[in-house]
DNA sequence: ATGAAAGCGCTAACAT
DNA sequence: ATGTTAGCGCTTTCAT
C-alpha cells in the first residue's frame, strides 16, 4: 500500500465546498462561521483524518515553534529526567511540547544540540550545561528573543535565568546535623573538577558548618571523584588516614552510592554518613541513609514557570530561582563517633 | 533592547549581492557554486549569525519534521529516560532529534500526545503505551507511512513493529534460579492489571520453570500490586499464609523495591528473592540482590535502527524484537529454603 | 554558475 | 459569514 498523501486544508475545504480560509477559521475558532458550515467541516475533517500541519501554521504566524528545547546531560539520569517531566507539567497547559537532547556531559554536542534547537526556532531553550561548557556564544542568540534559561547549575560568561537547588544551604545543614552527633573530623567526598559550581557551593556549605561549630577546616579531608567508582575509592582512601574522619558527606548522588558500597564492603557502618540528593532504598540502607534530598520536579516546574513569564513579555533582568533542598534524616548520620 | 528579527535567508542574499538561491545552495550544496561566492555567503551567514529556518525547510521539501516523537508512561523512571538515550544515540546521526511527551500512563493523555507528534509530522512515533490504552485507531495514521514503534509492550488492536524484553524466558531463568536452590514454593509479585502484557509474559515464564521442575502452580502464591506499598503489602501477605513461600519472585522493578523494603522491615533474610529489572544499590543490598536485568539502552537502540530501517523504504510486515535479559547473580537468590 | 518564479500548507489582511 | 490575495522562509523548477 502506498503512502495516502496527508490530507491538507485545501482538501478539506474542496470536501466541503468551502474556502480554505472558512477551513482555517472553524478549527482556530478565530473569525465567524455559520454553524452549518462548522459542522460540515468538521465532519469532513474527521472523515479525511485531517491534522493541521503545526509546521506550516508555525511559519505563517511568524512566532516561534511551540517546543521548549532541553538540554540535559545524561537522560538515563532520574534527577534530569525528573526535571524534565516537572518542565512538562508546567507548560503542557500552553501547548508546549519538549525537545530534548542528552550531551553526554561534552561540551560539544551541547552546543550541537543547542543550535539545532535554535534552529528549530524553538520558544525557549533550556539547558542543564556539561562540565566545562562555555555559553558566552548564547548572548547572540539570546539577542533574538528566545528565552534562556539554566538548570542546576548557572550559566558560564552569560547572565540568564536560572533555576538551581539551594546547595549551600542544604550542605549547611547536612554537616551540621553531623556535628550535631559529635562529630569533629568530617571528610568531604564532592564532584570533580573542583571548580564546578555544585561542587562550590556544597564546599562552601560544608565549610560554613564547620566554621559555625568552630572547627578547622582540613584539605586533607576533601576529596574529589567523578564515578561511584571513584567516590568508593576515596572512601577509602579517606578511612585510611592516619587521623581519619568519623563521618563523612558526600556531595552527590554517585558520590553518596559509591560512599554507602565502600562502607558496606568495609564493614565500616559505625562511621557516619549524609549525602546530598537522595537515592532509591536509602531506607532499606543499614544505616538507612540520611540526606540532604532535592526536589528535581519543582526544579522543572520552576524553569517551565519561568519560561513562560518570559514569553508572555518579563523583561526582567536575568532571575536565579533556588529551590529548597530538604534533610531527610533516616539514621545514617546519627552513628557517634568513635574514639 | 527590542528582540532582533533573525535573519533569513534573504537578509544573507542581500549582504552578499546574491540570490537567495544562490546561497541555498552553498548552505545544502547541490548546485554548483563558485568558490568566491561560496566564501562570501558562509561569511555573511556567519556576521550575521544565520540559521536556516528547519520549519520553513521541512515544508518546502514536503518530507517529515527530522524529529522522532516518543510517549512514555513516566519520563522520572530511568527504565525509560535510559530508553530515550539509546533511541537518540541510534538516530542523532541521522540528524533527528527527540520530541518527549509522557502520559502519566493515562490513556488519553498518550492518545493526545500522539495526535501532538502527528500534526507535527514526526518521522516516526515511538510509544511505551500506557496500561490500558488502545491503539487501533493509529491504523489510519500508519496508512501515511509514518513509521509507528511500540516500546516495552506491544500495540493493543493494531499489528506494528515492537521491541520488548525477552520477558518469559527472563522470568523463567529467574526461577529456575531459585528452585536450582531448593525452592518448592515461590511467590510471584507482579504488575497490576493481570492483563498486562509484561507481567502476563513474566507470570507465563514463572509457570514455565514450575512446570519444568514438575512443581505444581498454586494461584495463592501470585500477587498484584502498582506501587512499591502494594508490593510491600503482597509480600507481607503471601509470608503470612499458612503454608509461605520460602521464595520471591518480584516481577517488575517496584515491585522489586517493595518486596526488599518488606523483608528488610520484617527481618526475613532468609526469604530468597530474585527481580525482574535491575535496581541501583543492588548489590549492597542484604542480601545483595540477584535480577533478571532488562538492557534499556538496548531496547532504544533497537527501537531507532528498526525506525529508520523504515524510513530507508523496508515496508516488510510488523517485526517484533526481543532484546535478552541477563541473570545477574548477586546472593539473594541463593538463600537456601527453611523448613 | 546564477537567478526568477512558483509553491509547500497555512494564516493575516483585506475584501465582499 | 465567507472568499481572495498575499506572503511566512525556504526549495523546486526552469531559465539564462
Amino acid at each position: 500500500m502506498p503512502a495516502t498523501r496527508r490530507p491538507t486544508l485545501h482538501d478539506v475545504a474542496q470536501e466541503v465546498g468551502v474556502s480554505a480560509k472558512t477551513v482555517s477559521r472553524v478549527l482556530n475558532g478565530d473569525g465567524p462561521t455559520s454553524a452549518a458550515t462548522r459542522e460540515k467541516v468538521l465532519a469532513a475533517v474527521e472523515r479525511l483524518g485531517f491534522q493541521p500541519n503545526l509546521m506550516a501554521r508555525n511559519i505563517r504566524t511568524g512566532g516561534p515553534d511551540t517546543t521548549i528545547g532541553l538540554v540535559v546531560p545524561d537522560m538515563g539520569n532520574p534527577f534530569f529526567g525528573t526535571v524534565a517531566g516537572g518542565i512538562e507539567s508546567a507548560v503542557r497547559g500552553r501547548g508546549l511540547t519538549l525537545l530534548l537532547g542528552s550531551s553526554g556531559d561534552d561540551p560539544a554536542r551541547e552546543r550541537d544540540l543547542i543550535s539545532t534547537f535554535l534552529a528549530r526556532r524553538v520558544s525557549a531553550l533550556m539547558v542543564a550545561p556539561a562540565v566545562g561548557s562555555d555559553h558566552a556564544y548564547l548572548k547572540a542568540a539570546r539577542a533574538t528573543g528566545v528565552p534562556v534559561l539554566f538548570l542546576d547549575r548557572p550559566a558560564t560568561g552569560l547572565a540568564a535565568d536560572c533555576v538551581v537547588s539551594s546547595n549551600r544551604d542544604g550542605a549547611r545543614t547536612g554537616v551540621a546535623h553531623l556535628i550535631a552527633y559529635g562529630h569533629r573530623r568530617i571528610g568531604f567526598i564532592g564532584d570533580r573538577p573542583a571548580g564546578l559550581y555544585t561542587r562550590r557551593e556544597r564546599l562552601a556549605g560544608y565549610r560554613d558548618a564547620l566554621a559555625a561549630a568552630g572547627l578547622p577546616y582540613d584539605r586533607a579531608l576533601v576529596a574529589a571523584a567523578h564515578s561511584q567508582q571513584d567516590a568508593a575509592a576515596a572512601t577509602d582512601r579517606l578511612l585510611g588516614l592516619p587521623d581519619p574522619p568519623t563521618a563523612l558527606f558526600a556531595a552527590n548522588n554517585f558520590a553518596a552510592m559509591g560512599t554507602v558500597v565502600a562502607l558496606a564492603q568495609a564493614k565500616r557502618r559505625e562511621v557516619a554518613l549524609v549525602a546530598f540528593d537522595d537515592i532509591p532504598l536509602a531506607d532499606i540502607l543499614e544505616p538507612p541513609l540520611t540526606v540532604v534530598a532535592q526536589d528535581p520536579a519543582a526544579i522543572g516546574a520552576a524553569a517551565g514557570r519561568t519560561a513562560l513569564a518570559r514569553l508572555d513579555g518579563d523583561r526582567g533582568s536575568a532571575r536565579t530561582t533556588v529551590i529548597d533542598t530538604r534533610l531527610v534524616v533516616r539514621g545514617s548520620g546519627e552513628q557517634r563517633p568513635r574514639r
